[in-house]
RNA sequence: GCCGCCUUAGCUCAGUUGGUUAGAGCGCCAGAUUGUGGAUCUGGAGGUCCCCCGUUCAAUCCGGGGAGGCGGUACCA
């Protein structure tokens, strides 16, 4: 072949991939299950575009600068800055607000689909990515809550991961409130302080102690800086962290009201449990707040144990429908990383991607008999059975075979002239013919054997292929 | 963004203390077997040794810079 010193290497960007068809086939199953859920709670789905107005995103211009912190961006040709969304919560509420004389109060939705982010990769976290999210807008009370998070349970208990997450939930206003116990009111150090809570599950109180005071020193060596809290302020956070009672305030008796709900409904605390670490989206969520957490560990392709964080998450976000309209709106969802779920799922085998079950394939034998093929493929279309004609060029059979195989074809169906005079097909379990392969180590005797190969009536072809057992199952899956 | 490690065939990795034609296993292609997927045997294709600059008679190897990958950390709306 002649040297192409200009071709073009094949290459993804940074942070997407590629899916095959049983990773595909993977994903559409656990979407359908969390949708079958979230149906039967009552939601109704909707959808909206990839791509939003900068600023609905809440994303500002910086002057002339392409807004790509964090974000996609691309200018319309009316020099309007759009954006590729970064989740579906924006979204809903730009739907919400622009909706809002014909939509049902409180409004129940559903939405499903890709999300981009532009920032680095990491375990299981991409730039392009699915979330499958839920909301209530304009409901104020707790039990609105209580239902996500039980929903959240349910979903991870119908993709059957029972007894293997936990859905810990915590209040905003709770942690506000020990914060000011403290003595903690700089905005700057309150969020500090937050980030630093938010780590107890990563580093243990001896770190989320440093991370409080002066600052940590991670396992590369790089340094971050604390929240300069003095030793008696630290404590105090600490002592809260490990489960010391907060003074009461209405975000106690808030999560007194959800956990009740839980403990009526049956979620025990090996579901649902109130959590004083839990504290996620720093800037818009208002009241409680709750992930989903794996309990257990995920290790990457080299067998390294890998941080995973959460694969969920959500909560109370009263002030995100203002920044549209000139009132409160209260609104809670939560929203599951279908993605980063799927990837820890892959990871530990819980998500056992089966390879897809092929057509079956018709060989040519006699290449001026096409027609023939053709309606012999049709045939089998019309008796509910996926089935293709082998449109490759060579006519060589062990070619044709190879390729069934490769396509993890449950059978062949194979008509020479010497069957044509017949009136019959040759018709292969090749699921049967590799068991039987087994135990014969001569090529010779293998050829001879022709191990699952029948000889059925021309006519009595396509019932002939709907019992074979692959086929049977795919058309039970998918018929 | 910051820190660390890594980058040699499609994949997993050897190797050259700087020297002429850079290797293995697996995979791929072909043949043995012109009508049968596996196994076996034989043969074959496939490499700017990540890129650029420097040192050197000579760099895949040494130095500097960059890119990409992985991991940590930060941020996460």
């Amino acid at each position: 072949m002649a040297k192409n010193t200009t071709l073009i290497e094949p290459r993804l960007p940074r942070g997407f991939i590629d899916s095959e068809p049983a990773d595909l086939a993977a994903i559409e199953q656990m979407v359908a299950r969390i949708r079958k859920v979230y149906e039967r709670y009552g939601f109704d789905h909707i959808q909206t575009p990839f791509l939003e107005y900068t600023e609905t995103l809440g994303k500002f211009l910086p002057d002339t600068d392409r807004p790509n912190a964090g974000v996609f961006s691309v200018q319309d040709d009316d020099e309007q800055w759009m954006s590729l969304r970064y989740d579906l919560t924006a979204p809903l509420a730009r739907y919400f607000a622009q909706n809002y004389q014909d939509l049902p109060k409180p409004f129940r939705s559903y939405r499903q689909g890709w999300v981009f982010r532009n920032e680095k990769p990491g375990p299981g976290r991409f730039r392009q990515f699915m979330q499958f999210d839920a909301d209530t807008v304009g409901a104020a009370g707790p039990e609105a809550d209580a239902e996500m998070c039980m929903m959240m349970a349910d979903t991870m208990d119908a993709l059957g991961l029972a007894g293997q997450y936990v859905v810990r939930v915590n209040n905003r206003k709770v942690l506000d409130g020990v914060m000011q116990a403290v003595g903690v009111t700089d905005e700057g150090q309150k969020l500090t302080v937050l980030r630093a809570i938010d780590k107890l599950d990563k580093f243990g109180p001896e770190g989320v102690r440093l991370l409080l005071g002066e600052g940590r020193k991670d396992e590369s060596g790089d340094f971050t800086e604390g929240a300069k809290l003095d030793v008696e302020q630290a404590e105090a956070i600490v002592d809260y962290v490990k489960g010391a009672k907060p003074g009461d305030n209405e975000g106690v008796a808030e999560l007194d009201a959800m956990q009740a709900l839980f403990t009526s409904a049956g979620y025990g605390p090996d579901r649902i449990r109130i959590d004083p670490s839990v504290v996620r989206g720093l800037e818009y969520y208002t009241g409680p707040v709750f992930e989903i957490e794996l309990t257990f560990k995920v290790q990457n392709e080299k067998g390294q144990d890998v941080v995973f964080g959460s694969v969920g998450g959500g909560g109370r976000y009263d002030g995100l429908v203002s920044r549209f309209r000139n009132e409160e709106t209260p609104a809670t969802g939560f929203s599951i990383g279908v993605s980063r779920l799927a990837s820890a799922l892959k990871l530990t085998g819980n998500l056992t991607s089966e390879p897809v079950t092929g057509p079956v394939v018709v060989t040519v034998m006699e290449k001026d008999r096409i027609a023939d093929y053709q309606q012999m493929v049709a045939e089998l279309r019309n008796a509910g059975i996926r089935a293709e004609l082998f449109l490759g060029s060579s006519r060589q059979m062990g070619k044709q075979m190879k390729y069934a195989d490769k396509r993890n074809a449950p059978a062949v169906v194979i008509q020479g002239s010497n069957e044509r005079e017949e009136g019959i097909v040759q018709i292969k379990d090749l699921a049967e013919g590799a068991e039987a392969a087994a135990s014969i180590t001569d090529n010779a005797a293998w050829k001879m054997e022709r191990p699952g190969q029948y000889s059925v009536p021309r006519g009595e072809m396509a019932e002939f292929v709907k019992r074979i057992p692959a086929v049977a199952a795919w058309t039970k899956a998918n018929g």
